[in-house]
RNA sequence: GGCCCCAUCGUUUAGUCGGUUAGGACACGGCCCUUUCAAGGCCGGAAUACGGGUUCGAGUCCCGUUGGGGUCACCA
């Protein structure tokens, strides 16, 4: 069998959203579950469209995620170039070969004409409004002579009149229409650049692609593909169409809502590994249940037959679930480093910052929550709601807090192991010493170092990790704000 | 509107030759653990859109209805 050749043709338009990611993900792995090939192509025929700096954004999400491509306008390729607009030249000369062979003609029919057949075909009624097919079958005589006059043509594809078109979508399986319903679609604009159907048949043949992976949008211009692999008598790709992701039941996911690109979700504290991963589960899924997969799993698992067919809602929560997972599962080391920035945002006191962190790992769903988390280090709120002290588990409130920090001080004064441990076992066994609960003694004291109710650890990972002489300042100004009250 | 496609818990999915207590995950609720909050463990509620067929038997096959999506450009 041939090798599998697949491609991802981006149009540099502008951020990445998580739909077209997918679209590159699952044509990666198509690619390398085969041994196979991965193209990127980039699809720039619209220069009015085109965004500054898409490309590079195109780059270093694909980078970012590890989906490194074989060919490509960076790496090249035998298949070169891989910037559509660097081909022009060769479209034309495809689709006067289909003019020769009798599957394309000659329209002169000027946008004015085409304005109103349109508006005569509203006038009778009609809701399709094709082309009228005027220049179909013009004499040759007349068509060389206009050409030779430089009157301004489109080259159109000649589609049959009469019976059934028909596809094979790995996914959606045979899919057969009328030939009525196509119309004859301009394959060369009057300004002699292509179409995009046009130039994507040629551009897929010319760099072997095996199978074609794109959204499910390109499910009814399908037939006008085969349509043309067939008039040039090139073998058809297996087309394989993913249905669109969506941001609700009713509306695709879009840029233009300002719903979640990749780029955002970055910047919000997602890991790109998570995101992959819970964008390979969205709209497909392995035998078994296993939802967690290393890049090499996807690789070796995948399956494009088991892609669904209906369309999958975007749902921030499960990415959520996949990104706190992947935190979780992390080395105590390497969540330290990746935190370290969004602490440090905020964060100027000294601190035992891998302590710290030991204790938010868990906590931590996304890199974006910590800041808020740990803003009272540097900024302990003085105006703290005094009824945080009242917690009806351990039957505590302002004025066992009060005494329950008395006994405390002390004891942290005492205490010369400021290690989570040391500090944990200054203060714990005076529970036992004074009959109560160890929650009772030092459910406060979290409190008393960090104005509110949750805290990254319990009250003596507090202490340990901010230190003595911030922890008894704290302990000491909270037993005077209790004293205050009661 | 024509044509094409789709339809299982709130969401994402399993279910591939018709026979399942319709399974998993997220979310939700409860319990356990516990120096807060989490994490972790255990338990629970939650779905075959509707109506007809075929069949001893339908989530699975057929038809219809409803709902949703896509597409009908000298855009990609």
């Amino acid at each position: 069998m041939a090798q599998v050749r697949t491609r991802f043709a981006p149009s540099p338009t502008g951020y990445m959203h998580v739909g077209n990611l997918r679209t590159a993900l699952y044509a990666y792995l198509t690619a390398r579950h085969e041994n196979g090939v991965f193209i990127l192509r980039i699809e720039d025929t619209d220069q009015a469209r085109i965004v500054d700096g898409a490309v590079d954004i195109i780059y270093n999400t694909l980078r970012e995620c590890g989906m490194t491509w074989d060919e490509g306008p960076d790496v090249g390729g035998d298949y070169g170039p891989y910037v559509q607009s660097e081909r022009m030249g060769i479209f034309k000369d495809y689709a006067v070969q289909l003019v020769e062979k009798g599957k394309a003609y000659y329209c002169f029919c000027d946008a004015e004409r085409l304005e109103n057949l349109h508006k005569e075909q509203i006038a009778a009624g009609e809701t399709v409004g094709h082309y009228d097919r005027h220049c179909r079958d013009l004499p040759k005589e007349e068509v060389e002579r206009r050409l030779a006059a430089g009157e301004p043509y489109v080259i159109r594809q000649k589609m049959p009149t009469e019976g059934i078109v028909s596809f094979d979508d790995l996914i959606y399986g045979r899919i057969e229409v009328e030939a009525a319903e196509l119309e004859d679609q301009i394959l060369i604009k009057s300004d002699g650049m292509p179409t995009y159907n046009f130039a994507n048949v040629v551009d897929d043949h010319l760099m072997g692609i095996t199978h074609v992976i794109r959204g499910n949008e390109y499910l009814s211009s399908s037939p006008k593909y085969n349509l043309l692999y067939e008039a040039f008598g090139w073998e058809k790709p297996i087309y394989i169409h993913c249905p669109p992701v969506m941001k609700d039941a009713h509306s695709k996911l879009s840029k233009r809502n300002g719903d979640a690109s990749y780029q955002d979700l970055i910047k919000q504290g997602y890991l790109s590994s998570a995101i992959l991963n819970y964008l390979l589960l969205l709209g497909w899924s392995p035998k078994g249940d296993q939802e967690v997969f290393s890049r090499e799993e996807m690789i070796e698992k995948w399956n494009p037959a088991w892609i669904n067919k209906s369309p999958a809602i975007f749902d921030i929560q499960k990415l959520r679930a996949f990104n706190a997972g992947y935190i979780n599962r992390m080395s105590d080391d390497e969540f330290t480093e990746l935190a370290r920035p969004w602490i440090e945002s905020v964060v100027k006191t000294p601190i035992d910052l891998k302590l710290l962190c030991m204790n938010l790992k868990p906590r931590c769903e996304i890199l974006s929550d910590l800041p808020e988390r740990v803003m009272f280090i540097d900024n302990m709120p003085e105006d703290y709601d005094l009824a945080f002290y009242r917690n009806k588990k351990f039957k505590t409130d302002e004025s066992t807090a009060l005494t329950a920090l008395k006994a405390i001080l002390p004891a942290l004064e005492a205490n010369e192991d400021w290690t989570r441990e040391g500090v944990y076992n200054a203060c714990a066994p005076l529970a036992q010493e004074m009959g109560v609960k160890g929650g009772w003694l030092l459910y406060p004291l979290g409190i008393a170092l960090s104005g509110q109710q949750a805290t990254p650890g319990g009250g003596t990972d507090v202490a340990a990790v901010i230190g003595k002489d911030l922890t008894l300042e704290r302990v000491r100004k909270a037993i005077a704000k209790l004293q205050g009250a009661c």
